[in-house]
RNA sequence: GGUGAUGUAGCUCAGACGGUUAGAGCGGCGGAUUCAUAACCCGCAGGUCGGCAGUUCGAUUCUGCCCAUCACCA
């Protein structure tokens, strides 16, 4: 019977660019859904761009752009990025939706109506300047123990040690520098220390729900005692203000997995999907997460304790995994090893990625490692000479001595045993033992109730073997262990090879009497290398289809390895299906990502914790960057120029230098200081076209508010030249 | 600082519920081959399984301590 899944990545957060480092999780995500799909279930992949908070909103007004305009912008990047990497979404949603929002009010709702909300009095920064709270990150000062300066709110990089942002010294506002007050105002809590919490989540955090790893982890903190958790905060924030609390607004971190729902829901009535089939506490479908180990605590305490208490399922499973090293260290953009997917992208194939990280991915907490040396020498060695290399040694004598159809007789048993190295078959099978005992996810369970069925193979026949080897790579699959997988494909492939050597079909060629004899190996050799493809399509997608234009077949499913290519199938011409990774193209892509380091002249205030979502970069980094002479085209991208009519201008009282000035942009009008007094007249002015940097952070001046900057060139005396675009320019057409 | 995880050949990793000569792939070296975008095949070398101590007839596998790396501390 199919089984009804949902999977799940954790929502990248809407500030920052798609990396390396991100695509762990996708591609892990990612393989086991098409595993999930290839085997005949149902499996729906949902993801959302996580859009909330202060640091989105502090971050479109330093651009000068509405929130809203800003996870717009980032959405459509993520989007192409994700897609670049072949992650098949179902549905790539944001939280800034009605649908999360319904969810959001929901959820709640039902917690308050529980008695489960509860208000308090906190006492927090508050920024006079800008007027508002100021959460941890954004407060900085004197570290209270080693009186390291500047320091953030919540921990001091320098010694470690954790304090409350009212415990600096000196403290000031990351944002405007003030010196932030203390002001109290009522916050909303979710009651996590509620014995009905504590006591469902002791029964919940065990395997299967979580890995054993992390289940120690999650006995820590709630032996440690669950504290209640803050879901509020005071206006200005960007999010969802709370119905029955006016000026409070939902936490970023409580609608962000509350976004799984909200992007779900979506794919629902898009689909004319039951959403409650999957989300009513009875439910029969299986829902996973998969998580970075970060965010263990929130998908696993929170959210399970939300959903229980406010009339949801909880989730089947909550897969967590490691963070990505590069070449042993943490990634760093003057190493540059913080490369962003777009950048990969522009120098390398996807799928080249998709394997190394599979090769990596054993379903456990631990982290791994991108060694860029072994990745190029892995995915040669393996995809190129070890994979492609079958088809392309066979399918040049089908297409030329058989018209390109394959052997019209049955294929024959043929013993694997002389192909299976110094490996024998017991030692394999005490692997497949081990596998099995390892501890195993919820997917071990549904292959405890029946779910996968075990057909038995011949496994003294060569073709037999091969769909042997199937179940214990789809069993592999299912317990996200794929590099467990891909080790059992590769000793296929390794057998697939030795036979084709063994047999010598190229002998065979040179002497007119083996004909048949020559077909068959090729044929034998070409069922192998499709069973291959199979098992390797949830990794490879686009080279499964390439393969499956070569074979002319329908696209490959799991079934498909029971029955071997028909008698007489006729194939396509063998195209080269991948080369080998040139490590110049490696060297290039990080010698890139080093030049193009930001200059980071002011720095900026770092993003809130749950925005740090695997952006793990080696700290204090960016000072030891050397000045370089060029910039990249990255740099200069960040500057948004645009075509701005001055539609007024007028001399400011009291200044001597300064016009103010409005330029209309086309959709929007702007402020602008510019200090080009001395050389024109306001008059003069209305009505021309000009070039303005239309994402410069604003600017209090003593005159008021500058909203951009208008660009001149100069003389030695600092007489200004106001730009001009051509003739035909309209306002708000971008610069570049 | 507390807690947890990890530490096995040059590299990336398996594995051992304690027990004959500790494994693979890659890299290196030698050979064979030429069907294959030099891939593939055969063979060789390479490790006192992080360190110290304990339990045991016996530990790399269990226990304790130490060192190193990584993470978490709401």
């Amino acid at each position: 019977m199919p089984r009804q899944i949902l999977v799940t990545s954790a929502l990248p957060y809407a500030n920052g660019s798609i990396h390396l480092g991100h695509l762990v999780e996708y591609i892990q995500t990612d393989i086991w859904a098409r595993f999930q799909r290839m085997r005949g279930h149902s499996c729906i992949y949902c993801c959302a761009d996580d859009t909330h908070g202060t640091p989105i909103m502090l971050r479109a007004e330093k651009e000068g752009i509405t929130p809203e305009a800003l996870i717009e912008r980032v959405w459509h990047e993520h989007k192409r990025d994700f897609d670049g990497f072949h992650i098949a979404f179902d549905n790539y949603h944001s939280t800034h939706t009605p649908e999360t929002r319904h969810y959001a009010d929901t959820i709640y709702t039902r917690l308050r109506d529980a008695g489960l909300i509860e208000v308090r009095a906190v006492e927090q920064f508050f920024d006079p300047v800008k007027q508002m709270f100021l959460p941890d990150r954004f407060v900085k000062g004197e570290c209270p123990r080693c009186h390291a300066r500047d320091q953030y709110g919540d921990s001091c990089e320098v010694c470690g040690a954790a304090y409350l942002p009212t415990e600096l010294i000196d403290p000031y506002s990351a944002v405007s520098g003030a010196a932030p007050v203390r002001k109290e105002s009522d916050h909303y809590f979710f009651r996590l220390s509620d014995p009905r919490c504590v006591e469902f989540l002791r029964t919940w955090i065990v395997p299967p729900q979580v890995q054993a790893e992390a289940a120690n982890k999650l006995n820590e903190w709630l032996e440690g005692g669950l504290a209640d958790w803050d879901i509020s905060r005071d206006a200005p924030y960007f999010g969802f203000e709370i119905p029955d609390a006016p000026g409070k607004y939902y936490y970023v971190w409580l609608d962000a997995p509350i976004g799984y729902l909200g992007s779900f829901r979506n794919h629902c009535d898009r689909h004319g999907l039951d959403f409650d089939a999957y989300w009513k506490p009875d439910s029969g479908a299986e829902v996973y997460h998969f998580i970075g180990k970060d965010i263990l605590y929130f998908h696993a305490l929170f959210w399970p304790a939300e959903l229980h208490h406010s009339g949801f399922r909880t989730p089947t499973g909550v897969f967590c995994h490691g963070f990505l090293t590069v070449n042993g260290a943490k990634m760093s953009k003057s190493r540059g090893t913080f490369i962003t997917a777009e950048s990969y992208l522009r120098h390398l194939n996807p799928e080249w990625l998709r394997y190394y990280y599979a090769a990596k991915l054993n379903g456990s907490m631990e982290d791994i490692d991108l060694n860029l040396e072994d990745f190029a020498a892995r995915v040669n060695s393996d995809l190129v000479g070890k994979y492609v290399n079958i088809a392309s040694r066979c399918a040049g004598f089908i297409s030329k001595r058989f018209n390109g159809r394959i052997s019209g007789e049955e294929l024959p048993k043929l013993d694997p045993s002389p192909y299976i190295a110094q490996q024998s078959q017991e030692e394999m099978q005490r692997k497949m033992e081990a596998a099995r005992k390892t501890p195993s996810g919820p997917g071990f369970i549904a292959h405890a109730k029946g779910y996968i069925v075990q057909p038995q193979f011949d496994e003294t026949d060569i073709v037999g073997w091969s769909q042997a080897r199937g179940v214990e790579i789809a069993q592999a699959y299912e317990d996200r262990n794929f590099a467990l997988a891909l080790r059992l494909i590769m000793e296929l492939a390794d057998i697939a090879n030795r036979y084709i050597a063994e047999r010598k079909p190229w002998e065979m060629a040179r002497q007119e009497d083996r004909d048949s004899e020559l077909h068959e190996v090729c044929s034998v050799a070409l069922t192998l290398f499709r069973n291959l493809t199979v098992y390797l399509k949830p990794v490879l997608p686009v080279l499964a289809e390439q393969v499956e234009s070569f074979l002319n077949v329908a696209p490959l499913t799991w079934a498909d390895v029971l029955s071997p290519l028909p008698p007489g199938h006729a194939i396509n011409e063998y195209q080269h299906l991948m080369t080998r990774i040139d490590p110049r193209k490696i060297e290039a892509m990080v010698e890139e990502n080093r030049r193009n380091l930001a200059p980071a002249p002011t720095p900026e205030p770092a993003p809130a914790r749950h925005a740090e979502h695997q952006q793990h970069v080696a700290q204090t980094d960016e000072a030891k960057v050397p000045e370089s002479r060029h910039i990249g085209i990255d740099d200069f991208t960040r500057v948004d120029l645009r075509v701005a009519r001055i539609a007024n201008a007028e001399h400011v009282e009291g200044a001597d230098k300064l016009l103010k000035l409005t330029l209309d942009l086309g959709t929007e009008t702007r402020t602008v200081f510019a200090g080009i007094k001395v050389a024109y007249d306001p008059a003069s002015l209305v009505g021309r076209l000009t070039v303005m940097v239309a994402n410069l952070a604003p600017r209090k001046m003593k005159f008021g508010m500058s909203e951009g900057m208008i660009l001149a060139a100069s003389d030695d005396q600092g007489r200004p030249f106001l730009l001009a675009p051509d003739s035909g320019a309209r306002p708000g057409m971008r610069i570049r």
